[in-house]
DNA sequence: GCTGCAGTTATTTTT
DNA sequence: TAACTGCAGC
């Protein structure tokens, strides 16, 4: 076996260890994930049997990622395998599991969907508007994060507790118990279930179910899990639950990227629980980081040794390689912290070092990432942001997936947006009476009001018009689910379907209406019908992989199993290959690595978050320095520190430096009102060669039509922010088709979007 | 019942 | 700044 002579001495031991109970602690870059591959395609190579092997993974890019890391191992050995093991997530293997066993709970059935936030918000607002305290904003906050954290415990409204009210909090222990016991009820009388049930449910089924126990206890000899370090109660009680007397674990993980906590993460399991549960447990630990100089270690472990819960440990570069000093900027505003890190990165690039794809940029909170976008455009430096407005997020793909769902299981949530997606005339009062309907009928479903009881409704003829033609094409659709031969098959009936509903002309409607309109988006990334269609191709491409149904063999993937995908899918999943800088939070970032990476807005309210700061608790400054901890291990070679000034007005006064940068052993610049102005007078877009005339004048708010639009012709050269340079083809009023390097080909963009712009001949 | 406008208000992190 | 709310007019 040719493993070893990949693997330094420590990463062998943990990859080809015979121990029942492993625990690797591996601290950042020291090749984590690689050991735990390597382990998979040992265990497998060892003659364990495929599907008899879990391994869990915080991401599904990462699950995916290490099936091919696997693959590829068995291949270079020669190995064949029948099946593969199941690696997933831990709310993937809970959506299998559930899927054969959530019929004996008996309140649920296995059609049951996966609310996304946007629903789970619109149910609590129905909850508290019938409650009269929808504008209680106190309210209803706190009692939403209330239920957040009971639930994450795995508890629910039966089980709540006096203490679960806060002392001086605004709700009473009846109004939680009002509100939760809701959104349960709600959610069971819909089908749906949400990210935490998922696991909940799976953990009283193995716990109170024998058969089912008994069942799946048998059915692992090994079970292996990624980022332990950021397990919670929950999830780690239903590993223990999945483990038969026999069963092997093993953990890879390091405490102090414990960056989960608010989601119940505890880095205790790994730092003490595992050992008094399993006496028998043996540790590797990973030192040797193989990803980032000495420089940027040195910063990084100068940072992390100021949290006091922590076990000491230090990285060390296997390299040698020093590196260059971490950089370290303070700026006069954010906007000029944006520009500077979009110039810097120009001149990386310009300079031959690097290319889009090597860079980072790493910031605290969504909301920053605003700024910063504007600045890489007026730089023209394209750009790709993981989280933040995901694509399954639009709200005609919301849409879309509303009648997909529906077919599987006509809850009312999905049914409530196809009623808007075109509206069918069905307003306020008429929904109230069919709610009231809802329960006089006994019926379970709107979609089952809206069907047969059109004549207490008292609809108008337009909306019968256009709820027939919806009825008509959705039982069509259940039909051609039930008969469809092949992939191709399906697809096809899909597009009927959303044909046939209306939704395609409502979609194109919308497109014409906007650009018609000259207001809000416009750009190919923008266009509705577009997404749409990106949205169809991606699913058809999903129908024609294999995939691994919930017995552990292959099969062909259905309509089903894409929108869990899509349910259970994380930020990094949507991150794409292309020559483009990445923008991300420091969540996000986690488990990726970059050549060149900027954090930006290491402010104290910010980056440590304001939350920390304010409740002067030291356990969640610690969290937010494990996280700035995170970020700059993500460097492999230079590290962009920075910070900004101007006025903060939320919490008044003006931005500080934050105090992760002394702790890092950084000093911050001291800050002198004539710098500021040094600062505001070279670093204006002015003196930036990039930035087209047009765009000089005025920074474009996002999804505005510039005043002047440019003239296009065929041959001109045009710059877009995500798809880079690319040739027009063709001009048809004001819109224009260009021609982009691949992946991405031809786009039709609309003349006027801040996306893109012509790019000046020299 | 739907849409557009104006004014207000709130900003962690995510499977 | 953007997202949401309430209100007026169609």
């Amino acid at each position: 076996m040719d493993i070893l002579s990949k693997l330094n001495a420590s990463q062998g031991k943990a990859a080809t260890s015979s121990s029942p109970y492993l625990r690797i602690i591996a601290g950042a870059g020291t090749g984590k994930t690689r050991t735990l591959t390597y382990r998979v395609a040992y265990l497998l190579m060892k003659g364990l049997s495929p599907n008899r092997i879990v391994c869990i993974t915080f991401t599904n890019k990462v699950a995916k990622e290490m099936r091919q890391r696997v693959e590829d191992i068995l291949e270079e050995n020669r190995f064949s395998v029948s099946g593969f093991p199941l690696i997933s997530t831990f709310h993937g293997f809970c959506y299998r599991f559930l899927k054969t066993e959530i019929d004996s709970l008996g309140i649920y059935n296995r059609n049951f969907s996966i609310i996304d936030d946007d629903d789970r918000n619109r149910l609590y607002k129905e909850i508290f508007t019938e409650m009269g305290k929808k504008d209680s904003k106190d309210f209803c906050r706190s009692i939403v994060s209330a239920i957040d954290r009971i639930k994450t415990e795995g508890r629910y409204p039966e089980e709540l507790r006096p203490k679960d009210v806060p002392v001086g909090s605004c709700f009473t222990l009846a109004d939680l118990e009002k509100v939760y016991s809701q959104y349960q009820d709600r959610l069971r009388s819909q089908n749906l279930l949400d990210f935490d049930d998922l696991l909940i449910l799976t953990v009283q089924l193995m716990r109170d179910n024998p058969a089912v126990r008994e069942h799946w206890k048998r059915k692992f000899d090994h079970i292996l899990v990624d980022d332990f370090q950021d397990t919670n109660g929950l999830q780690y009680q239903l590993l223990l639950l999945f483990m038969g007397p026999e069963t092997a674990l093993t953990v890879v993980g390091d405490p102090d990227q414990t960056i989960y906590t608010w989601r119940g993460a505890k880095n205790d399991i790994i730092k003490n629980t595992l050992q008094k549960d399993f006496p028998a447990l043996e540790t590797v630990v990973l030192d040797e980081n193989y990803r980032s100089t000495q420089n940027i270690l040195d910063r990084a472990n100068c940072l992390i040794k100021k949290n006091r819960d922590r076990i000491d440990k230090d990285l060390q570069a296997a390299s040698h390689v020093v590196g260059e000093k971490v950089d370290y900027h303070d700026y006069f505003d954010n906007a000029s912290e944006a520009r500077e890190v979009s110039r810097t990165i120009r001149q990386l690039v310009g300079g031959g070092k690097a290319k889009f794809s090597d860079i980072a940029v790493i910031y605290r909170s969504n909301y920053l990432s605003n700024v910063l976008e504007r600045q890489l455009a007026l730089y023209q430096i394209p750009y790709r942001i993981y989280g933040g407005m995901k694509f399954f997020e639009r709200k005609v793909i919301k849409d879309a997936l509303a009648y997909l769902r529906l077919a599987i299981n006509p809850d009312d949530y999905s049914f409530l947006r196809i009623l808007q997606a075109p509206t069918k005339g069905i307003g306020e009062v008429t929904l109230e009476k069919a709610k009231a309907l809802l329960r006089q009928q006994g019926r379970s479903h709107l979609l089952e009001v809206f069907r047969l009881d059109q004549e207490a409704l008292k609809l108008k003829a337009a909306s019968r018009l256009a709820l027939g033609d919806f009825y008509r094409s959705y039982d069509r659709f259940l039909l051609a689910l039930r008969q469809y031969a092949d992939s191709d098959e399906l697809y096809r009936a899909i597009t009927t379907y959303l044909e046939d509903c209306g939704f395609f002309g409502y979609v194109r409607r919308l497109d014409r209406e906007q650009t018609d309109r000259g207001s809000y988006v416009g750009s190919s990334g923008n266009g509705n019908e577009e997404n749409v269609q990106e949205l169809l191709h991606t699913l058809q491409q999903f129908f024609s992989s294999e995939y691994l149904g919930e017995d552990g063999k292959p099969r062909t993937p259905d309509l089903e199993d894409f929108l869990i995908e899509i349910a259970l899918q994380s930020d990094q999943d949507t991150i794409e290959d292309g020559n483009q800088v990445s923008l991300m939070t420091g969540h996000v970032s986690k488990g990726l690595e970059f050549p060149y990476v900027f954090v930006t807005g290491l402010n104290e309210n910010i980056f440590p978050t304001s939350h920390a700061v304010s409740t002067y608790s030291s356990e969640a400054i610690e969290e937010e320095r494990r996280l700035a901890y995170v970020c700059m291990t993500r460097a492999q070679k230079r590290l962009f520190l920075s910070s900004f000034g101007g006025n903060d007005f939320i919490h008044g006064g003006s931005y500080r430096p934050s105090r992760f940068l002394t702790e890092a052993g950084i000093e911050p610049v001291q800050k002198k009102p004539a710098d500021y102005q040094a600062h505001q007078g070279t670093r204006r877009p002015s003196s930036n060669p990039f930035a087209p005339a047009f765009l000089k004048k005025a920074e474009l708010p996002v999804g505005r039509k510039s005043t002047e639009a440019e003239k296009y012709a065929v041959g001109d050269k045009v710059v877009h922010t995500s798809f880079g340079i690319g040739e027009v083809v063709l001009v048809e009023g004001n819109k224009i088709d260009v021609l982009f390097p691949e992946p991405f080909g031809r786009k039709r963009l609309v003349v006027g979007f801040k996306a893109f712009h012509k790019l000046k001949e020299e």
